[in-house]
DNA sequence: GTGAAAGCGCTAACAG
DNA sequence: CTGTTAGCGCTTTCAC
């Protein structure tokens, strides 16, 4: 049966061997390439299968300098919208046969840098980055110099690469005129405080519809947290406790979300009733949550499309030509978490 | 400055030219490996440092047989578990220059067969895995006919391979004798209808702990969720609309919690107050709910801890030696969000 | 201590 | 259409 003690696996070689043919003949038989006779084909693929042959992968991206593998660097997995993502972009690479390396930079600098080069080192055929650090020289001038196809997702970094970034903006507008319409005045947004381009939009987005419909914004209507990990709990509390209480409320991430909710309900107040509340993404527990949460999110699964599409074509062309950035809508999703403000009977405000 | 037309990227060939030394002598200095002069040492360093070098590590990795690279294979990394499972493992990792690939099973068998697979062809210097199908005969011996260093996490395989298992029985044990020292006797597990290991295990703990306290277990306390995404909520609020409402639940992941809280919420009962709560697994919300969420927990850095110990050791002694079956503790972290049963005053049962 | 040479497993000219 | 040959860039015997 077996031919060999099996101390080495079984190379191209052996299935030349067993085949009877040359060894770039296998290798083309293999790999579908250039004319091979039927019959040829037929009886190396049989020695393939007899051999349990399988190409070894270091040897074939050292020929080809192509490695089949994507590098991901994202702040941090444990953020549910990161690890999404990379559930799509994984969904959608695999069908190229790409698999990933998926690298957390934690938002630190110096740890992007390093994560960056050692993609280069490893022969990624392309990443894929968020670097946490937006404005840090060093590693926006790495970015820059990395010299393979990347993708930049949703920065606002000056670069010759391929950029995807989110449509926050007219999501954010969207939102705030939905809940302008339902009668809203007095809306407060929470978010985390990043310096990053995410934040900036969003707070540009709610400005924009808030003067779109004509209503001023209070500074302290947009409160924005220290670090994502701080309690949103407590400025919340904080929020409904005012003497004129915000009848709606926009808050960012499932950590926030979270919080909010957990606050609002603390507070003795019901959603939509008492208080309308929307999100900014859009985590699972929002929609099965009761009632359900209404969110702008941005479709992840177009966003990993896009992150493929780009990459793909830049790896064919081999980085040739001119820099393209795209921009992923940011959809407004009504469930039942907004409602007419009541007039007031159960505000804070003296009537 | 430069002398190549940067067409090809320096390689060790450069680097021994400038140097002045053979291409061995540069790769002896270059790894730090048998006797070199110092001086000839120091020769190489400069010029790698003038022209930039930079191995390629396609190349080692063929020469040396050896990736440095380490396969993580989860369900799904959208779990928060999962996420926080592989940032410890990538942390760990990376001190010994390892970078993971992460490849999301999504509990599909074919699926998991398909990137054990590709694990193996591209030459992993170890996995580690947590296969969705731990009964499937295919994934199973798949697993187990793996020729690399493999870790299985937390799965009741019979394997041959190591394996890092949660101590699930005795965390939940604990738990709920916490709880019966409390006064609780009527204590509800709501979990995800997983065929695997840590749903078995818990369920097991669960009943240890009543037996030991001398409490019997209604089978209608015992929870058991389709999957892990449909509505808890539902199934909670039944729960608590029960003629012998339990005065303590426990609920496993962070969905669940996240639709239990809000089922609590929605039936107008506070905690601890009118009903105590516990969870399996720790999301950072539980810590920052007001009252914070008591839980019981695994360690996730000793997890990844003893997984990249086992790797480590495994590819070091080259897979020889008997396997090694770790288990790390479960932990009951004790919060606000467990009291004393009232005295039925707001229970649903006629006094 | 250092150099010459072999070869990891594979693909891609280049001939025929 | 197939075989011969030359490396990809690196590590590692084996001589000196």
């Amino acid at each position: 049966m077996s031919r060999k003690p099996d101390s080495r696996p079984v190379s191209i070689r052996d299935v030349a061997a067993l085949a009877g043919v040359s060894l770039s003949t296998a290798s083309r038989a293999i790999n579908n390439v250039s004319n091979v006779t039927p019959e040829i084909r037929e009886r190396v693929a049989r020695a393939v299968a007899v051999l349990g042959y399988r190409p070894n992968h270091a040897a074939q991206s050292l020929r080809r300098r192509s490695s089949r593998t994507i590098g991901c660097m994202f702040t941090d997995v444990t953020n549910p919208l990161y690890a999404r993502l990379y559930r799509a972009i994984e969904e959608r690479l695999r069908n190229d046969g790409y698999m990933l390396l998926l690298a957390n930079s934690l938002n630190n600098a110096e740890r992007e840098i390093e994560i960056l080069s050692m993609f280069e080192d490893r022969g990624m055929d392309g990443v894929i980055v968020a670097p946490g650090n937006e404005h840090d020289q060093r590693v926006v001038s790495t970015v820059e110099n990395l010299k393979i196809p990347t993708v930049v997702l949703d920065r606002d970094l000056t670069t010759t690469k391929d950029k995807v970034s989110f449509e926050h903006v007219s999501g954010m507008k969207a939102l705030v005129t939905y809940l302008a319409e339902l009668g809203h005045r007095d809306i407060a947004l929470v978010l985390a405080h990043t310096g990053n381009r995410p934040t900036r939009r969003r707070i540009e987005g709610f400005r924009a519809g808030m003067k779109a419909n004509g209503m001023p914004v209070a500074s302290d209507m947009i409160v924005q947290l220290p670090t994502s990990m701080s309690s949103a709990f407590h400025a919340v509390t904080e929020l409904l406790a005012r003497n004129r209480r915000p009848s709606a409320v926009i808050v960012q991430g499932t950590t926030i979300l979270n919080e909010t909710l957990n606050a609002i309900s603390a507070a003795g107040l019901r959603i939509p009733d008492d208080i309308s509340l929307a999100s900014i993404g859009d985590p699972d527990f929002a929609r099965n949550h009761v009632p359900p949460i209404s969110t702008v999110r941005t479709d992840m699964e177009a966003v990993a499309e896009q992150c493929a599409k780009l990459l793909l074509t830049r790896i064919r062309s081999d980085g040739a030509g001119e820099p393209v950035c795209v921009r992923v809508a940011t959809d407004v999703i009504i469930r039942g978490s907004c409602a007419a403000p009541t007039k007031h009977p159960s505000r804070n405000t003296v009537v």
